[in-house]
RNA sequence: GGAGAGAUGACCGAGUGGUUUAAGGUGCACGCCUGGAAAGCGUGUGUGGAUCACAAGUCCACCGUGGGUUCAAAUCCCACUCUCUCCGCCA
């Protein structure tokens, strides 16, 4: 959500950032239209309490001087009908202003590139060497369906198409890399582990911004009303939703494991072999609230603490910064890491790394004290450290041997208790 | 799922129809006191909105949410949500 002064103040400055995002920006003028009408309203019913609120004082004065106040009474109703008509004009246009104002997407951050799609995002850094493969690497999927660490058939027996289960080692490096990477995020980058709930409400989905533009892209719980969460950002950030903050208690650093979900609902045909897109997936995400003035170089930070996990294991990797098309409805800025798939000699976004600024500090109500007392929204940070499918799709790639063994990445091995994996029935 | 109790400002808590412009306390901020601190004393301190320069001032709303009764609702009525306790079911 935006501040309302900047849509009125800055009309055309929000429409070419909303235009850039390749949003329509037209919600903008539908917007100011409710806003207006709203803010006329507004000043009507308020003077109309204003003279109720005067005239029952003056019946309450009557009454005790036993006075008959019937005249005035007759008056004050009147004017009560007067507020109850226009009350519910009030409310109508006060849904449509908050539904309006939830539509409408975060303002781009200057530094942005312009772009039309993915295809416009600007590599900025690469790390890593690339590995000279003596036989031509196979795809991560063939490499686990040998060893037997995987099955697809049965995951799609059981789910339908896009689910899978690990078994064996499989399923053992899986853990591998949840704990190893919460650990690492606690120990060495100061985050607070969390373990959240993996269904949330749609406070907590309008509170990050899933929704209400999103829904489609969720699965839904009817009977309860209820969201399974598409990344762990979601929990994270609702977690201190409609709380007042302690300037002293800033940067707030959490870090959880959740299961993912997705519907993938347009993603037909896209990624559709293997554990890249999938609907069930698990992921290691960190978030942080911190102090307007910080939050760019909190971000740095953050990308560090993701790419630090893929130096870690030693995967090659480089960093994407997105461009205006590509940075999504809620961010301000966003940068992915993308790891490095041999099979495909391409790169895979396997982290997103994103600055709401104040986007979902004011949909959710986040907001923190400052020393002299005043009240301010925090910016919220989040990204994920990392997807933990994917990274296991890119240790199968990474290190895989010509005798169709993986070996296991050292910072791991004290995770699976073994440094190779080996065919398994 | 059943029964009961409850939901008030950052926190605790009073308030069952009309000076409540939400008492009081805690916390916090500032000041006095002190060598410094604590204690003590004093002052200030809810949120959102309208007007407007996001100043001062003025006005309106907010006591879980939404309706209703009334000249007037934190206070009465109805529905819902959530929390707690007990029972049931259950990993």
């Amino acid at each position: 959500m935006l501040d309302p002064d900047v849509i009125r103040i800055k009309t055309d400055f929000v429409k070419e950032s909303i235009a850039k995002k390749g949003a329509d920006a037209s919600i903008v003028d539908a917007f100011l239209k409710v806003d207006n009408k709203r803010k006329e309203l507004i000043k009507k019913v308020d003077a109309l309490r204003h003279d109720r609120k005067i005239l029952s004082e003056e019946i309450r004065k009557k009454i005790a001087i036993k006075e008959s106040a019937e005249k005035i009474k007759e008056k004050v109703r009147e004017i009560g009908n007067d507020i109850k008509e226009k009350d519910k004009v009030l409310n109508d246009l006060n849904k449509q202003f908050t539904d309006l104002s939830l539509r409408i997407p975060n303002i781009l951050h200057h530094s942005v590139p312009y772009g039309k799609d993915e295809t416009d995002n600007i590599v900025i850094k690469s790390w890593g060497e690339i590995r000279n493969f003596d036989f031509q690497p196979k795809p991560h999927w063939e490499t686990a369906e040998n060893l037997g660490i995987i099955d697809f058939q049965r995951g799609v027996k059981i789910s339908g198409t896009r689910f899978y289960a690990l078994k064996g080692m499989g399923a053992k490096l899986e853990r591998a890399l949840i704990s190893w990477m919460i650990d690492l995020h606690v120990e060495k980058h100061g985050y607070k582990e969390i373990f959240p709930p993996f269904l949330v409400s749609r406070t907590s989905m309008t509170g990050t911004g899933q929704l209400p533009k999103f829904e489609d892209d969720l699965y839904h719980c009817e009977k309860d009303d209820l969201f399974l969460n598409p990344t762990a950002e979601v929990p994270l950030t609702n977690l201190h939703r409609d709380e007042i903050l302690n300037e002293e208690d800033l940067p707030i650093k959490y870090v959880a494991y959740a299961a993912s979900f997705r519907r993938e609902a347009g993603a037909a045909g896209k990624d559709t072999r293997g554990i890249i897109r999938v609907h069930q997936f698990n992921k290691v995400e960190m978030v942080m609230f911190v102090k307007p003035e910080e939050s760019y170089s909190y971000l740095e930070e953050l990308i560090n603490h993701a790419e630090d996990v893929l130096r870690l294991l030693n995967i090659p990797h480089q960093l994407k910064k997105m461009c205006t098309g590509d940075v999504g409805f809620a961010a301000a800025i966003k940068f992915d890491p993308e790891a490095y798939f041999p099979s495909q000699d391409k790169y895979v976004e396997i982290s997103s790394c994103s600055n709401f600024e104040s986007f979902q500090a004011r949909r959710a109500n986040i907001r923190f004290r400052t020393k002299n007392g005043k009240i301010e929204y925090v910016h919220t940070l989040n990204g994920s450290g990392l997807a933990v499918s994917r990274t296991m799709a890119a240790i199968l790639e990474n290190y895989q041997q010509k005798d169709g063994t993986v070996l296991i990445p050292k910072v791991l091995q004290k995770y699976t208790g073994t440094d190779r994996i080996t065919p398994e029935i």
